[in-house]
Formats: C-alpha cells, structure tokens, sequence
DNA sequence: CGCAGTAGTTAGAACTGTCTAACTCTGCAA
DNA sequence: TTGCAGAGTTAGACAGTTCTAACTACTGCG
C-alpha cells in the first residue's frame, strides 16, 4: 500500500480526534471525512494491515508512531497552510478547506518556504 | 465526465503545445506528462467526445473555447504559482513541480489573494 | 425478554486512471 | 516492393476509492 492522498486524510483525522478524544471511532471518522461508514472500515482494515494504527477489542482507533508520523505531519501542514492563506487574506473557511488539499502536494522545500514567511505581516 | 486534475492536466499540456507548435501531438503529450501513449489515447477520447479538444484527420490536436478556458485558467495558475514559491524562495524547479499539483486545489478566492502578493518583495 | 438504535463489517459493484500487449496506418528508404 | 519506424488505437487488466445493501454485534429501554 502506498501513502496517498486519502491514506493521508484518515490519518489526519484520526490524530485529531485522539487528541481530543482519547482514540477515533470509525463513525466519527466518516461523518468528519463526509464518506461511509463503509469507506472507513475498508481504509482501516489496510491501515491496520499496514501497521499504520492500531484498533483495540473495543474498536478505539489509535496511532502507531509510523501511522503517528505522517499524521503529524500533515495537521501541522494543515495548520501552517491555512494560517499563510489567512495572513494574505483568504477568509478561514476557504483557507482551512484549501489547505486541506494543499497539504498532500507540496515539496518539503516548499513547505519549508511557507514556514518561513507563515508568521510574516505583509500588509 | 468530471473535470478533475488528471484532465486539466491533459488540457494544460495541450494548450503549450498548442502555443508552440500550432496543435499538439499524442505522443508528445505522453512525453511530457510521462504516461504511455495508451492513457492519452484514452484521455483525448473523452476530450473529444466532451467537446473540450478537436482532432483532426491528421491527429492534430486543438482546444475548443470550452477546453481552452480550463486550460488557460490551469496554465495561468501555474505560472504565477511557480513565481510565487521563487519568491518565497523555493527553487526554479520544485517550485514549478509542486505549482504543477497545487493549482488543482486551489480556490479561486486563494488564487486571487496569491495573485495579489506574487509580485511583491518579501526579502 | 424482545426490540430499536448505534457501530462496525463484508460483499459486490462502479468509476477513474493507469498500464501492457497487440493491433492498424502511414511514410520513407533500401 | 518490402520492410521498418513512428504514431495512434483498442482490448484487457489492475489498483485505488468510493458507494449501496445486507449483515453482525452490542447496548439499553419498555
């Protein structure tokens, strides 16, 4: 399994909700993510597979440091993106949604760049 | 059919050479977006049977004004996107690399504020 | 106890985008 | 003329992501 666009979402948003949470259910997971029920338990059952979380007898979604890894990178991806696109003036909803996407593209140079400058005061 | 970002890619591609040589050629398209001949012969299918491209009796590729306004709006991103990330000081390469991925994602309120700062010195 | 609601899984299908392999067609050169 | 090279197409396969529908399992209430 390859670590994609999608693999990187369900990560992401189970590292949220564990830290708000304690661990992610998979009912949350695709009312957050606007899919299935049906569409977690198969993203799951490969993340799970691939060593990416951990699922305990009780169902609660936790990340494995690997899982954690790629999680972590993204929400602070996430974070950084859409705090740039707020600080040239893109309104928070449409700067959160874009960064959202953002997130799975960008070169660890470029991002790098946009850490640099996220604090700035431009105007 | 649904415009997505392997499409738009088709279609951006097609607009350069379009530019530069008067129509685009399959296999130059293949070269260029590294798939095989196969996948552009199957993208351009379902460009021409949406209207977005013209091929005529000698294969010779050309955008309709419906294709070429996709194309131009994904060419136009594109650009101010890679000299944007150079301005941030990203490299000339990766920044067109990921410029290449981010300007599917954007929206056009994000687009419009990237634009605002894209000739502007930060350093 | 029995039933309803909630959570999760499984099977099967669809769609997308790619690939390889095999094919046609055309033009050119020995 | 023959045959090769280049360009394009088609068929069939595969992987990834999602869906619906039908299922199991658990919980709690009347």
């Amino acid at each position: 399994m390859q670590v994609n666009e999608s693999i990187e979402d369900y990560l992401e948003q189970i590292l949220i909700q564990q830290e708000k949470n304690g661990c992610a259910r998979s009912v949350d997971i695709a009312t957050s993510l606007c899919v299935t029920k049906a569409s977690v338990s198969h993203a799951t059952k490969l993340l799970r597979e691939n060593a990416y979380i951990h699922m305990d007898d009780d169902k609660c979604i936790t990340l494995t440091p690997t899982g954690r890894e790629i999680a972590e990178r993204m929400y602070q991806r996430h974070r950084v993106l859409a705090q740039f696109l707020m600080r040239l003036g893109v309104a928070e909803d449409t700067a959160f949604a874009d960064a959202c996407r953002m997130e799975h593209d960008i070169s660890a140079e470029t991002f790098s760049a946009i850490c640099r400058h996220a604090e700035k005061d431009w105007d």
